[in-house]
DNA sequence: TATAATGTTTGAAC
DNA sequence: AGTTCAAACATTAT
């Protein structure tokens, strides 16, 4: 569940909780869930891959990890981390982290760094590259201070579409194709929220998982790459290493 | 059934 | 002391 897209989906969901009191709260987290308790929500938003639950001068933070997940107005068998009643409905969160932040989510976060936001700024994303020329790309694009919300399909997806081996190094990058990975990191991301919502995401995945290129019917490498160790999977003969 | 996978934090080891 | 790395966590589809 856990890349950018799916979390601004989640929070479209949560938005009807949006001024709602919390009747009731529940679950196995360690945080200290009471206090909670017959608070309002002020709202409810997103940044990269965190889900933000603002109260008043407090922010309880969701990260799902790998294998986290939500249900809306229904439970899985398992006990929640954390579930929360309001009068319109429920929402229960099953096996990710949750923190408590103390302030507003401006202290915390800076939104212009969030592939999905209204806010995020595409020469912020360029500067923040320049500043790592010897990382490589398929671990640039995972950084969260750089790309909030990237992961790793979006990351295969957006260097297959701008045909860049995953192994180039950042500063090798001329600055026309720099440009098309920060544009194409938002782009992509918004053609995933879509396709997420269709329920269609893995049918226009064109590297990742794949083992055939449609650009020219070679084979797909799949590697471990990069410091991050993340699987990348590209077509050697369409996608240029830069180095 | 064993494996691998949309991820991050932590703490040991250097 | 700062950096690096692997382990830990946890679920589910294949």
């Amino acid at each position: 569940m856990p890349e950018g897209p799916s979390i601004v989906i989640l929070k479209e969901e949560a938005a009807k909780f949006a001024g709602r009191k919390v009747t009731a709260v529940s679950g196995n987290s360690k945080i200290d869930l009471a206090r909670l308790k017959g608070k309002k929500v002020l709202r409810l938003q997103s940044w990269g891959k965190h889900f933000l639950i603002c109260f008043n001068g407090f922010i309880v933070r969701v990260h799902f990890l790998l294998f986290g997940s939500y249900r809306i107005n229904d439970r899985k068998p398992q006990a929640p981390r954390m579930s929360l009643t309001f009068t319109n409905g429920e929402i229960n969160f099953y096996s990710c982290s949750i923190k408590m932040l103390e302030g507003d989510v401006s202290d915390h976060y800076d939104m212009s760094i969030d592939v999905m936001n209204d806010a995020w700024d595409k020469k912020k994303a360029m500067e923040k590259l320049q500043l790592v020329p010897a990382e490589l790309v398929c671990d640039a694009l995972l950084e969260q201070d750089i790309f909030a919300g990237v992961g790793n399909i979006i990351k295969n997806e957006v260097l297959y579409r701008i045909q860049v081996h995953p192994e180039s190094t950042v500063g090798a990058l001329p600055v026309a194709k720099a440009r098309k990975m920060v544009d194409e990191a938002r782009n992509y991301s918004f053609d995933f929220l879509e396709w997420k919502k269709k329920y269609e995401l893995k049918k226009h995945w064109l590297a990742h998982t794949k083992t055939i290129c449609g650009k020219c019917n070679g084979p797909i490498t799949r590697k471990i790459t990069g410091t991050k160790k993340r699987r990348s999977f590209f077509c050697n003969e369409c996608q240029r290493l830069y180095q």
